[in-house]
RNA sequence: GGGCGCGUAGCCUAGCCAGGAUAGGGCGACAGCCUCCUAAGCUGUAGACCGGGGGUUCAAAUCCCUCCGCGCCCGCCA
């Protein structure tokens, strides 16, 4: 570690990285080390981490508190066994370049990152560049991700909103990671739902407005047809469509493409892709359901009662027997659900599905069932409901907020913004910026938060623009590409500059790089948990680790030298910035 | 009634699964900082018996029990 500075001259970017240079690898060769010196002392080996990250903290960057777990086992006092481990290690971390030193307080061992790993660190930013850690997991096999699969009756509203954002955020970080990633919608055209609105259709007083953007005009039929509900007219309807008729089937094939468009406009503008729409009345028309209740009926669980197929499950937990097929022979949600995770199974390594907490009972049931095929089974992602402060959504009723109109009231707040800062900006530009902050600032609101919360929607907190979100994390990032700007109109190369990394010791400088450095362990938090709000939080403190910086080290006028190390700085830190937008579904803005 | 989830300052929230060092943030409030690379920024002050009670432990926001409050579910709906 000492010849590692020993040409004070040199581009960060030809800098030889070091394998092992990274967060989860420094943490994985310390936990191992500090596994191998416990099973000297005591002759067992740790089954679970020993090892906390500190960071931000005096103490230090990584700590652990295995001296007091050994106490009772060993039957010593905590500070001495943390005195003979820190005497273990000691000769370990004096040749491991990555950490400095072992601070022991009592009986913590806190260890403290050295400034050769914060200097891996920005030269990996640097040279990665905008695919920073991408791939950090390896070939990790194919995922498949089923997110919002909102039922085709209406417009997406800020329920589904929260489906889609995490379900599209976990996809980009899964895809990061090395996973071969495809979302699916599961589009839900063989319903009651549709029925309804093809039996309000039917009815000369309704008609759908072609004026309106289509999901809506969809909704609006929905919601009237179910003032006026004859529930036999419809259950004719849905015999008739999952018996063949063609010419009621092309009807409803008519309403779901239509709430898809407007549907798929939405998610395009949230900055969501959908890789493939997979149609229920699909799983029908392939023989895939009639397949599934020819192996169901042959289960043990399986008895038939007034006609109808069902399962009992009470061995598992569930009282209730499942339906699988009524006695008119139709269908139900759920058979059509297992056919569709079978079929999916058997296309990938992994299925995930996001799901609303209304979904956790029939997603274990559809879990078991699957394992009694033996089948492989969905990882399920619940997140709570949102509501609004008078109670519930309901499509059905018309009482929604949709993703159209949230996203047009925070562009247009975001708007007024940017006239009040850039009064003179061009109208595309003042355009763009609001929609990217506008959208980014929707979608941050939506995923900061645990998905196993509540949220009450509240317009006052959605519509503020000034807290700690999307808004302050682009911010960060255009003040970086600000001073590249400004650095490369005065010739400076941010990339290919000389410079020197023991010029970067500032206190603001080492914390930024060192939260740079967590990215690849924040990311594998979310993986390990399916949850991704942890990558939301560390957008924030990133930026925020970015601001100090900026308030602290002046770049473009500090002496030669200096400025250079400083300015490969932004550099790295732009670039990790501008992957955690990326992931975030959040445009990176380079100006607003 | 049963199952699952949640309950952390006036409001919102992280930490809980893998128990440890002064419980982190944000909004709002109050007080400061633009002759200096974007003030959508930075600094400081006030504000928390971590829903109540019990238990386990040297140590509990975190684990166990119980009670209370909120949400979701308990359809031959999806």
């Amino acid at each position: 570690m000492r010849g590692l500075f020993s040409s004070s001259l040199t581009t960060l970017l030809n800098w030889k990285i070091q394998d092992g240079a990274v967060y989860l690898e420094v943490k994985r060769t310390l936990a191992e080390k500090l596994a191998d010196i416990v099973y000297v002392i005591t002759g067992e080996r740790l089954e679970e981490t020993i090892l906390r990250d500190l960071s931000p903290s005096e103490y230090g960057d990584i700590s652990t508190t295995i001296a007091f777990k050994l106490a009772k086992t060993l039957k010593k006092k905590p500070i001495e066994i943390a005195e003979s481990i820190e005497k273990e290690i000691s000769d370990f971390v004096s040749c491991y370049p990555y950490i400095e030193r072992i601070d022991r307080i009592g009986p913590y061992l806190n260890f403290h990152l050295s400034h050769a790993y914060c200097i891996e660190i920005l030269s990996r930013a640097l040279k990665e560049g905008c695919e920073y850690r991408k791939g950090f997991l390896g070939e990790r096999g194919k995922v498949i991700i089923e997110h919002t699969s909102a039922n085709p009756d209406g417009p997406l509203h800020i329920g589904h909103v929260r489906n889609s954002v995490i379900g599209d955020t976990l996809s980009r970080i899964f895809r990061w990671a090395g996973f071969d990633v495809e979302t699916q919608y599961y589009v839900n055209d063989m319903g009651r739902q549709i029925a309804t609105v093809v039996w309000g259709l039917t009815r000369s007083e309704l008609k759908i407005e072609n004026n309106m953007k289509p999901d809506h005009a969809i909704a609006k039929v929905y919601i009237e047809a179910n003032r006026a509900l004859n529930k036999e007219e419809v259950d004719e309807i849905m015999r008739r469509v999952e018996g063949g008729d063609r010419e009621l089937f092309s009807k409803v094939r008519y309403v779901v493409d239509m709430a898809l468009d407007g549907i798929s406009e939405t998610l395009e503008r949230m900055n969501i892709k959908i890789d493939s729409y997979v149609r229920e009345s699909s799983c029908i028309e392939c023989g895939a359901v009639d397949e599934v209740l020819k192996r169901i009926e042959q289960l043990d669980q399986a008895f038939i009662e007034d006609g109808a197929l069902m399962l009992n499950l009470s061995e598992f937990g569930i009282e209730k027997p499942l339906v699988l097929r009524r006695g008119d022979g139709t269908s139900l949600y759920a058979t059509r659900d297992i056919a569709y995770h079978i079929w999916k199974g058997r296309r990938c390594d992994r299925m995930i599905d996001v799901l609303g907490s209304d979904h956790k009972l029939i997603a274990s049931q559809i879990r078991v069932v699957l394992t009694l095929l033996g089948e492989k089974i969905p990882e399920v992602v619940v997140f709570e409901f949102v509501t609004l402060p008078e109670g519930s959504m309901s499509t059905r009723e018309g009482k929604y907020i949709s993703a159209d109109e949230l996203m047009d009231k925070m562009v247009s707040r975001a708007r007024d913004e940017v006239e009040k800062r850039h009064p003179d900006m061009s109208e595309d530009m003042k355009k763009s910026i609001a929609e990217g902050v506008g959208i980014g600032a929707m979608r941050y609101d939506m995923v900061k938060i645990s998905p196993d919360k509540n949220m009450v929607f509240n317009w006052e907190d959605a519509l503020d623009l000034e807290k700690l979100g999307a808004p302050f994390i682009q911010y960060s990032h255009a003040r970086a590409c600000s001073i590249l700007k400004k650095a490369s109109e005065c010739g400076y190369d941010a990339l290919h500059c000389d410079t020197n990394p023991s010029y970067l010791k500032e206190e603001w400088e080492i914390t930024l790089m060192k939260k740079m450095g967590e990215l690849d362990s924040v990311l594998d938090r979310c993986l390990w948990e399916l949850k991704p709000h942890h990558l939301a939080i560390y957008g924030r403190e990133l930026a925020e680790a970015f601001n100090l910086f900026y308030r602290f080290s002046s770049v473009l006028k500090a002496p030669a030298g200096i400025r250079e190390s400083r300015l490969s700085l932004v550099q790295g830190a732009k670039n990790v910035l501008y992957v955690v937008l990326d992931l975030l579904g959040i445009e990176p803005l380079e100006k607003m």
